[in-house]
DNA sequence: CCCCCGTATGGGAACGTTAACAAGCCGCAA
DNA sequence: TTGCGGCTTGTTAACGTTCCCATACGGGGG
């Protein structure tokens, strides 16, 4: 049976090395004003007790309250666009010496509230987060607190707060603006719950190519709250069933894309182009036109208004749009055009 | 400019209430020996001021030294089957109560070791941990301390802990006796580096099968420390120049399987089957046939295991060999299986 | 001889919380 | 009346660290 041993303090460092507690401390954390000698005395004793620093207790003294420790606060980490998010995150709190909490929502208001308070009560200096479309009131009091927040993919309603996201909008109305130049009329929208934001803004840009080019949308052609790859493909096999049957998709992320190409022969003579690239898109047939968004930058830009933040910016919110690429691999394609 | 309000205490909220920080504690705590109407009036002052605990100075105190937190240290969190194991390691950790610290190794030993060093530091309950190829002695300390370790998908050297894995050789045995069933006998193995265990397990596995079909290993055939899709395309084409090529592929990661198919023809003479399952294998062409291993249970199991250490089971350490399953999809198959 | 200054070290208190114990109050039985 | 047990509440000290100030030493200038 193992044996738990008392792990070491600085009382028990200092007596080994015949100083005091104070001492220790100042050559753990590498001030000035520790004679060479000494110090050497110190680190010895550390190698021979294996001590090592209760950051906790240390972050509970110190002055300029600070825990390195950010949260990560995503509607799914397998998500594997959050899940690049989440390591650009990551390595940024590591090149600055901080350590990421994380916590998926499941787009659960409540989860969300849960994490979030578990993170703040650990102190955490700032939170990235992925909001739920619930209320963020509960953040006011960590923010007043000194807990910095910055939102990312999404903003949160009512909260004044860095966000990054990127231009759903415009990328969507391109992506539908390519299937209209090639001669579509009925195109057929397949989106996610609507009340997630960033499909309002994609159908408002499905909305705005239509309009450009005079067309009305048809509520026939339109499905909203598709949760996965079978919703999509049931939704395809009732869109075909119609009497005037779409002749092209737009489908609003990738679960939908691939749900859809299930439904789809090799080649088909209806057209797709589909929100969010993935791996293996150009390998598919017919291969798979998608607007592209790069969640590795979206992590990296958030980490970094948030450190600059942390570090005491103390600015107005600000508001970045990352850009959307079309990246045309179907029909009429001018050849895969790939990063 | 914000203005920046000291969080309140204990000792804030027992002065609004008119009580002691004792008292305060009790409350918070839900602890019993609170009187209805002094919890009430509590609850009041906690409202008002918008106060939460800190939990960080909590652990510092208690007795029962937990900080109901976890660290995940993981080759790469960007890698999407390493992703499904940080979720379910997640899930099973909010069920506790627990929170989660990640971090991303690359598989530097040094960064795996700078990693783990700041998470004992925050005195984290457990670690689980896919290990790098490095030396683990510096996890003695922290877990005479009493940090519980588990190491998941590879075991650590020297390392006596749970580890929770698949059965590498025995998946890749199969897969390579699935070729030789179909006549195969120059089939090649690409593979990641060897230094990794997985790897050398694999490779294992594929001599097994040819050992037991009565081949000998062809050193021409066979190709280490692949690295990327574009390493494999790479190894592929000169083997693919050989004067002896060979007729089927094994092929040790997803991202090796990947590479590798931009090199065949569809369809294409070569067999190939891969480890690893991913979205869209059964919509490639050909129709990729995989060894499949499941990291949600991996994680899951994992972090059971964990929990119960950090529960106070002090048996031997154990060891997990999860099964893998043959998909089989490409010419020879009996039709794809997807769960 | 004294004074002053810079460097190395230590002592006491405090961060926000809880463990352990003590004290006050009530009612009820002896 | 006393004594006792149960319930609520408060007091003190401690967790492991660092801030703030005090002290000791040594040397140079008067």
């Amino acid at each position: 049976m193992r044996r738990l041993v008392k792990r070491p303090t600085m009382k028990d460092v200092a007596r080994a090395a015949g100083v005091s507690p104070m001492t220790v401390s100042r050559a753990v954390s590498g001030e000035p004003g520790v004679s060479p000698d000494t110090a050497a005395r110190v680190e010895q004793a550390i190698r021979q007790l294996g001590y090592q620093r209760n950051d906790n207790a240390r972050n509970l003294r110190q002055k300029n309250l600070r825990t390195s420790t950010i949260g990560l606060v995503v509607d799914d980490l397998a998500n594997p666009f959050y899940a690049l998010m989440a390591r650009s995150v990551e390595d940024e709190a590591h090149r600055r010496g901080f350590l990421v909490l994380v916590g998926s929502t499941n787009d659960e208001p409540r989860r969300e509230r849960e994490v979030i308070a578990a993170f703040t009560a650990r102190q955490v200096d700032g939170l990235i987060l992925v909001p739920t479309n619930g209320g963020h009131g509960f953040l006011k009091q960590p923010m007043e607190g000194g807990t910095c927040v910055v939102c990312v993919d999404r903003p949160a309603k009512g909260l004044a707060v860095d966000t990054v996201t990127v231009d759903n909008r415009a990328g969507a109305e391109r992506a539908v603006s390519h299937l209209l130049g090639h001669g579509h009329t009925r195109i057929a929208y397949l989106g996610d719950r609507f009340d997630i934001w960033t499909q309002r803004e994609r159908h408002a840009g499905y909305l705005d190519a239509l309009a450009s080019h005079g067309i009305a949308e048809d509520p026939a052609l339109v499905r909203h709250g598709l949760r996965s790859q079978s919703d999509a493909a049931a939704a395809l096999a009732e869109l075909r069933a119609l009497p005037g049957p779409p002749t092209a998709l737009f489908t609003t992320n990738d679960l939908i894309s691939i749900g859809v190409m299930d439904g789809l022969g090799r080649p088909d003579p209806v057209a797709l182009v589909g929100f969010d690239d993935f791996p293996l898109a150009d390998r598919l047939s017919p291969p798979l036109s998608v607007v592209s968004q790069d969640p590795v930058a979206l992590g990296a830009t958030a980490a970094n208004l948030l450190f600059s933040r942390i570090d005491g910016d103390l600015s107005a919110p600000r508001s970045v749009v990352l850009l959307t690429r079309l990246i045309v691999r179907g029909s009429g394609s001018v050849g895969g055009v790939r990063g």
